[in-house]
RNA sequence: CGAGGUGUAGCGCAGUUUGGUAGCGCGUUUGGUUCGGGACCAAAAGGCCGCGGGUUCGAAUCCCGCCACUUCGACCA
């Protein structure tokens, strides 16, 4: 009883179990992820969570390099005349975009938009750079905030601003564009899968729910604990869309003029909140050691002994020279028991601690995360088998979060099953393609189509759509989604 | 944007029905004892009761207006 009254104050994490949205919110306000703004929709992203952001966008950017890319900067403001060139696009995002009407104490002649996606600025700059078939491709990256007006907002998953990366590549031909628009989105899939061991499924969009703009848009879509999906990431191919719109075209080998090809592709903070929807559990965060900002904890047990300090220290130092994130907790204003409690919560994937008993049998006691898991290894050969213990955590992770994703898909027949399977998960459907039927599966189960993988022919179980009867077309995925 | 909920100490809340000295737990500070799974004792500090009007001798409490956050729906990374 006494112990039951303790944990309850000790930490406010509502049971997952319960309610699956006030646990989202506790774990990552109790983690100090982030706070809450005196903004309209806006967080504060605290060390612990921006930590974690860079290490994804290390993740992200060494590969965006690999693949040929280049960072830039652009402005955030937007003049209006270049926002409304191209009329999809303005009606995708006019809705939710927020104005800058005055400069100083003057009323604007035009209105600035503070960007909610940076393609019409990036067109307008590369139809002046663009004119001949040698300044192609261009392929550049940018790291910035992006504003979008929403209607209700979720720390991670839909602020107000939001830090994401936006690529937006021009190539000379369209087998070019389609190759760039599938080599990121598969560069998002490794970084999904290996970095942050999220599993997801890739694949094309339906045009009911491609980019506005969009010629096709490709998206990674993970699956939450709730049963709810996430949309991960986004790979669109314009064609020659935007080229049109704002007149990018350039002469090619043959001396024709011609409109150039474009890409535009991004991932969010978001993703962030996936990582948490996915791993995490009662206790808090789980997170995946490529990404965790600390990899490895430091606890000493009973400080004051002789030796304890000094042996912490020596194997933090040691671990850090050979490349691990690691930490020592030398707080001496809370007990042991405390610290454990506190760097389970934010999610730590290995603990180790060092008391008097440790120090005379020459070991360390090991705690890992995502198994709880607590065992002895020799103090000497703890860096050596770090590496090892680290990779199976992060497997681990990945394998868990899988076999739930799996477990989660079902393959439909009819709308009943359909109705049933979304409630949970991915329903798998054969579709007929018409908007009409995604209208209707969204009407009565309140889900989307997500993603039509990519091996048609191979995933394909039947001929009959799953909602009109008619001949199905394509392997589609629907789900409630965020 | 529609429907609900909540604003009182850093955090979590009680007090509001029935107006009458601002409360509790945690945390914080100081001192001491502790330290192998959320330690204990003692003392202390900490408040424009979301904001603005009104009613009243008197308002956290009643009335009107506004704002913020939050949950669920329609739209989006």
């Amino acid at each position: 009883m006494a112990k039951e009254k303790k944990q309850e104050f000790v930490t406010h994490i509502t049971p997952r179990s319960e309610d699956f949205s006030q646990w989202y919110t506790d774990v990552i306000l109790q983690t100090q992820l982030c706070d809450y703004a005196p903004v309209r929709g806006c967080m504060v992203i605290r060390p612990y969570g921006y930590a974690i952001w860079e290490r994804i966008q290390e993740e992200m950017d060494r590969r965006f390099k690999a693949t040929g890319h280049e960072n830039v900067y652009f402005p955030m403001l937007i003049p209006e005349s270049l926002l409304l060139k191209e009329a999809e696009h303005v009606e995708g995002f006019a809705p939710e975009v927020a104005w800058v009407t005055q400069g100083g104490t003057e009323k604007l002649q035009e209105r600035l938009a503070v960007r909610p996606t940076s393609e019409t600025i990036f067109c307008t700059m590369y139809s002046k750079w663009v004119q001949t078939w040698r300044d192609l491709p261009i392929k550049y990256n940018q790291w910035c905030s992006v504003m979008r007006w929403e209607k209700t907002t979720r720390p991670f998953l839909r602020t107000s601003e939001f830090l994401w990366q936006e690529g937006h590549t021009l190539h000379a031909t369209p087998e070019e564009a389609q190759e760039e628009t599938l080599t990121m989105l598969e560069v998002y899939r490794e970084v999904a899968e290996k970095a942050l061991a999220l599993p997801v499924y890739v694949g094309q969009k339906s045009d009911k729910e491609k980019f506005a703009g969009a010629r096709a848009t490709y998206s990674m879509e993970a699956m939450m604990q709730d049963g709810k999906a996430l949309q991960a990431g986004t790979s669109h191919n314009f064609g020659t869309n935007f080229a049109e719109a704002y007149d990018i075209q350039f002469q090619n080998k043959e001396g024709k003029l011609t409109y150039a090809q474009e890409t535009s592709w991004g991932v969010s903070t978001r993703l962030i909140g996936a990582i948490i929807m996915t791993h995490g559990d009662e206790r808090g965060l789980r997170l995946p050691p490529v990404i965790a900002p600390i990899q490895v904890v430091i606890v000493p047990v009973a400080a004051h002994k002789p030796g304890v300090t000094e042996a912490c220290q020596q194997l933090a130092d040691q671990l850090k020279e050979k490349g691990f994130r690691v930490k020592l907790d030398d707080r001496d204003t809370v007990s042991p028991g405390f610290k454990f409690n506190d760097w389970e919560m934010k999610g730590v994937p290995v603990r180790l601690e060092i008391g008097p008993r440790d120090l005379e049998n020459g070991v360390v006691m090991a705690f890992r995360r995502d198994t709880l898991e607590k065992f002895t290894v020799p103090m000497a050969e703890i860096a050596e088998k770090l590496p090892a213990l680290l990779d199976d955590i992060q497997q681990t992770l990945y394998n868990q979060a899988k076999a739930f994703r799996d477990e989660r898909t079902v393959q439909v027949h009819n709308m009943e099953e359909l109705g049933q399977a979304v409630q949970t998960g991915f329903a798998k459907a054969m579709w007929c393609g018409e908007q009409a039927c995604e209208d209707e599966i969204k009407e009565k189960f309140n889900a989307s189509s997500r993603n039509m993988p990519f091996d048609q022919e191979g995933e394909t179980f039947g001929d009959t759509c799953v909602c009109c009867g008619k001949k199905a077309k394509k392997v589609m995925y629907f789900a409630k989604a965020y």
